[in-house]
DNA sequence: TTGAAAGCGCTAACAC
DNA sequence: GTGTTAGCGCTTTCAA
């Protein structure tokens, strides 16, 4: 039985393996310049002992093997997913990864981000689209540092993103090729990103506006900005759902919106027939068959993967930064029938239903 | 702008403000024994200049303010639901809460947790059902300790769970009243708990088989064990209904396995009324309209908020050890009529539906 | 009420 | 290949 934490300390392993404190330390950092001999003894006496280094000794000087990674809130679970394959990419290396979720009273990130950069982590992964990229900047000659979801083309940091505008116009295209006309945007409120024209929320946005004007529909374009939270969602879509110029579809800007547009219509006793809803992230309950809702997949497990190969290389010492771009695709879940071009009379005749566009 | 992190360190606040380290340290730390005045000119010393302490030289001497808790895993909503409720109780304080997720790969715990102690945490929750007691016992009397769902007689821990007991048998009563006989526990492998009979799931194994025991059906228990996971669920459910013996009730030992019996529901073209699923936890999906899973509420919110008072009172000094229960309620929400006496004719006619007992 | 000084456990630089 | 030693930045006596 290894004890849980105890007072043995490096001093203590020295002397029973009879070598210096500071061949223990070697040995534990699989350091170079240590015989076999010596390395034998040595972690014999710390499982004899049960010691375990005190990662804040350690972070006196060096490093320790922690890396933090700060998300906006628990509760949604894209980001959960992207901590599965960040802590699946980690499993086995020397590292631990400790989370620190923004919180419900949170300022948009840097509180947290602060809170894990005071914590001496080696290295820092974040998903906070809020904060000013001069601020990251800071922060990224400090600390190595990879942000998700930010379209910046920063100088001292890492970024990843997918191709927002791309997966903004694969949802509006899927909903057009089912015959929709009326598709309303729903989406967080600039605030809530900062205002800032490269988070993530506002490219979706802006891809949603390019790809309505590209189907000739930029005079149906109609963005509904809500908080982040399923009820707020459900709320704007009752509204929507209940007024006179009732959209038939509806693009939310992530899968837990989707949910709140979802819930709207089923408690108004709508079918998927008449207001058809597309959402973003592929989370787990998306593919469920009782929800079935068609997403944009920008697959959370495999970002998580690649932040973590980012923030590795960084701490290794690269100095440039990089900046991946994942492609989205669609999940296409609807099996509902194209809505009948009833529900698009009021407009011309649209010529030829680009099908095959929908990939 | 605050600075991310620098290179400033108490002396140089100390030099700032004219005093000393010790009167720096003891105003961050709002310590007794200084003048207004001098407080006021470190406080102005600090942020002029961004000063943040390093959190591992505090831990050297002193505390880290930070809290660790630690979940099996990130996808199962309910543990989310938890780690809400302790950051909004933490929401103002001076501890921040770090999570450490076991991971995919985990070893039911204590490696998690190791990690946390590792980083001098002045406190740990966890969520651990198969490390021993004893090995609980041994951390607990090095550092304050709460753990969550494990009903432990512990000496030198705090435990807060629900009554398992009493869950079970709110979810075998509520499929009872519906008129269901037939009503299969599907629930994780015991070694994932350890094959401890504190474990959460495995006490309310034990409820099922008392509560199907007092309503006659003790012959008709059974048990399906799975692993911990919504794919699992899935497969053993749809083994089960396409078999002979075709159970009419699923009573899911947490939600996310009920999600995968409800897939398996759903998959097979059967209706709720011809199959039943009650879960466990009721997490949010649970109360969607497209999904109107029955499942027993623990309330993780609460649980959060409990757990973090019972942890700060023993960093305060209690020791003294703490057992807290909850009383889960059932959220009944199979809006379906209650099954025809035509699919439980294979029994001798119950006399009376206690319908009254459903509370 | 304030300051001086010791030392927490480790790593890194350097000597042997 | 191995040991010695000087700190890292704080908190905590303890003395003034």
């Amino acid at each position: 039985m290894i004890p849980a934490r105890n007072s043995i300390t490096i001093e203590d392993v020295a002397a029973a393996a009879g070598v210096s404190r500071a061949a223990v330390s070697k040995v534990i950092r699989d350091a170079y310049g240590v015989s076999d001999d010596m390395r034998a003894r040595v972690h014999a006496a710390i499982s004899d002992l049960g010691y375990r280094p005190r990662v804040s000794a350690r972070g006196m000087r060096g490093a320790t093997y922690t890396l933090g990674i700060e998300i906006p809130t628990i509760k949604n679970h894209f980001f959960t997913k992207i901590i599965t394959g960040a802590t699946g990419a980690l499993a086995g290396s020397l590292y631990q990864l400790i989370i620190a979720p923004a919180g419900p009273h949170h300022d948009g990130g840097p509180q947290a981000i602060l809170a894990l950069a005071d914590r001496q982590v080696d290295g820092i992964l974040a998903i906070s689209p809020a904060v000013s990229p001069q601020w990251l900047e800071d922060l990224g000659q400090r600390t190595p540092l990879v942000m998700l979801g930010r379209h910046d083309d920063s100088a001292h940091y890492d970024t990843l993103v997918n191709d927002d505008i791309e997966g903004a116009r694969l949802a509006v295209r899927h909903l057009y090729d089912l015959g929709h006309r009326d598709i309303v945007h729903l989406t967080i409120r600039p605030e809530l990103d900062g205002n800032l024209a490269t988070a993530p929320h506002a490219v979706r946005s802006r891809g949603y506006d390019l790809a309505m004007a590209d189907l000739g529909l930029a005079d149906r374009s109609r963005l509904v900005h809500v908080d982040d939270a399923e009820e707020a969602a459900w709320e704007a879509a009752m509204k929507l759902l209940r007024a006179g110029q009732r959209p038939t579809a509806i693009f939310a800007g992530h899968d837990e919106l989707a949910l709140g547009a979802l819930r709207a219509v089923s408690d108004l006793g709508l079918s998927p027939a008449e207001v058809s809803v597309v959402g973003y992230d592929d989370t787990d309950i998306a593919a469920h068959p009782l929800i079935s809702l068609t997403s944009i997949n920008q697959s959370g497990t495999r970002m998580g993967e690649i932040v973590v190969r980012l923030l590795l290389e960084r701490i290794a010492g690269r100095s440039e930064a990089a900046h991946e771009v994942i492609r989205p695709r669609v999940m296409a879940r609807n099996t509902t029938a194209p809505v009948s071009s009833a529900a698009v009379t009021d407009r011309p005749a649209v010529e030829g239903r680009p099908g095959q566009h929908q990939q």
